[in-house]
DNA sequence: GCTCAGGCAGGCT
DNA sequence: AGCCTGCCTGAG
């Protein structure tokens, strides 16, 4: 079935080629294709919403959290026009939205996005998946789950090898041995406040503040977690050395993916 | 050959 | 607490 849902703030190339989800393909007819646990969908740009092709309306609903329908975004850009710099930034991405991901793939794919480059993360995430995740369906080229913890710490750095992800290999594994055991409860993360779960997370190997901070907001949507990669350490530097704006608030991490698909757009050398 | 890619660990002061 | 340096891999 087809499920329209009305929303201005919402561009699915601005939103699923942001870097914030590696799971999305464009088809030629320009609509996207991905998953989410179990969920798969197709979805198509409208002027005023986007158009889901699901089976149920169970599954709209699934896609509309996932989309993060909750969230005002609007009044949020209104929020931040108090800063100059700021103002024009969300104004241009107005239809970046923070996705609610599933926490311990989103945790595996920043681990992986270190020191790395996004089509390069794109085909780590891509051969695990393939390798060590359920295929769901043959639509689209086949479609597969992202795998479980517990199949990944079962696995051995040979096993992984294949992926060609490098050092991070036993990052990846401490990742699904940790979570798999317990020892770190991704559920229990919810309930954390944004210090708390970023000193949680970094018990992981190979999680520092930036990995951890984009799986604070990219699964858990704790908005006030403000990813500091090389880009936005520039952005800082040069614009906010005295500190970031008030009328961030406690949405700094909506704002710090306006500034750095406004400042990457900027910059000449990037793929 | 070289550098760089949305960092991090480990060792040093 | 803050500074180095090396790191898998592949593209330019």
């Amino acid at each position: 079935m087809e499920y329209f849902w009305k929303t201005d703030c919402l561009d699915l190339r601005q939103t699923l080629e942001s870097g914030q989800c590696f799971r999305w393909c464009r088809q030629d007819d320009g609509s996207y294709t991905g998953i989410s646990g179990k969920h798969i969908l197709r979805v198509r740009q409208a002027e005023n919403g986007v158009w889901f092709t699901v089976d149920s309306e169970n599954e709209a609903q699934f896609w509309l959290r996932y989309f993060d329908n909750d969230t005002d975004y609007a009044s949020i850009i209104k929020q931040f026009s108090a800063d100059r710099i700021l103002k024009e930034a969300s104004e241009e991405n107005r239809g970046i939205r923070i996705l609610r991901q599933e926490p311990f793939e989103t945790l595996i794919s920043f681990i992986i996005s270190q020191n790395n480059n996004i089509p390069r993360i794109t085909g780590i995430i891509g051969r695990l998946c393939e390798s060590f995740g359920e295929k769901l369906s043959d639509e689209y080229g086949g479609m597969y789950t992202f795998p479980s913890a517990e199949i990944l710490a079962g696995l051995s750095p040979e096993d992984l090898a294949p992926l060609r992800a490098g050092f991070r290999v036993r990052y990846i594994l401490d990742a699904a041995q940790k979570v798999h055991s317990g020892e770190v409860a991704l559920e229990e993360i919810r309930g954390m406040s944004c210090d708390e779960g970023r000193e949680y997370l970094k018990k992981i190997v190979g999680v520092g503040d930036k990995v951890a901070d984009c799986v604070l907001l990219f699964a858990y949507h704790k908005t006030e977690a403000f990813p500091s990669d090389v880009w936005i350490k520039r952005v800082v530097a040069e614009y906010y050395a005295g500190g970031l704006p008030e009328c961030m608030g406690g949405y700094r991490g909506i704002a710090q993916q306006y500034l750095f698909e406004y400042f990457r757009k900027r910059t000449p050398v990037m793929k």
